[in-house]
DNA sequence: GTACAACAATTGTTGGTACAAATATAACTA
DNA sequence: TAGTTATATTTGTACCAACAATTGTTGTAC
């Protein structure tokens, strides 16, 4: 299905405005399978982003700064995000003693479970999602996105 | 800059993952400069979009459910979007005689008006994101991603 | 014609996003 | 070392997203 039957264009789009367009109804798409899979867990995508983060640490703490500059989305707020993953255990912040004005962050042994139980779910929903693509056309895209930046 | 770069990856990622996670990251790069032009406007990238979509009417009046099918996030929640619109004069509801569970929007001259000013902007603001896309690219990107849907 | 299902929109609630302002600590400078 | 600036995080607020529950209306089956 292309982009103007997606949204039921009745006028054509210029090709820019198409794809600024595309980019963000695919993502979409993609964030509504990835949310439907977290959502059994009780966590959100940021949530999960923030842990996953927090396991590429191996075991040093990361402060907000750091899960910051590494997040998809960095304009979330951190602090808040990092709150709700306290609340449920998943881990846990304490004040850096070298630099009291930084918190350090670890991923709890109930977190790194939990991950260890989503992420085959995540993998193979990223697999499903992509299914028709070659492994050409996943460079080709992931070459054009990241003109982007 | 690749997408490891940009949220600074350690690891490699799977090709599926990582083309998933550079949707969604690219997907928060244009939504940032977008939302930065809307921004003096008062007006957010919803409400933009259902204003374009009431427009697209020609003067036909739509109903929330044409509006939700037409709209990049379909998952919002358009009684309020269109709430919003209206406390700013600039679209109009009111209930549809035929079938009273429907209702029924128009956009007003004052959101004409708006989006008037703000289109040559946000058509500019596509070209400059995608200034480094040659046509041929433009076309690949789209075709990719129309795959998706 | 009454009961029930289907439909269209609204309302309520929780969590996330965006951004400004505030707080607390550290570093710098005269 | 007192005062200023920079850094790191937290808090406050308004709006948006996601989703369930509710309200009001229409269509349908008996």
């Amino acid at each position: 299905m292309n982009l103007e039957q997606a949204i039921k264009s009745t006028t054509p789009i210029n090709p820019h405005t198409k794809t600024v367009l595309n980019i963000m109804y695919s993502s979409r798409i993609v964030e509504e399978k990835v949310a439907e899979i977290l959502k059994p867990f009780g966590i959100s995508m940021q949530q999960y982003n923030v842990l996953r983060i927090l396991r590429g640490q191996k075991g040093k703490p990361a402060n907000l700064s750091t899960i910051q500059e590494r997040m998809i989305n960095k304009m979330s707020n951190t602090t808040r995000l990092v709150d709700k993953l306290i609340e449920k255990k998943y881990a846990e912040r304490s004040i850096c003693e070298s630099n009291r004005r930084k918190v350090e962050i670890v991923i709890t042994p109930d977190g790194m479970d939990l991950l260890r139980e989503i992420d085959p779910l995540t993998l193979s929903n990223n697999n499903i999602i992509l299914k028709d693509f070659s492994m050409n056309e996943l460079n080709t895209l992931n070459t054009l996105l990241d003109k982007l930046k």
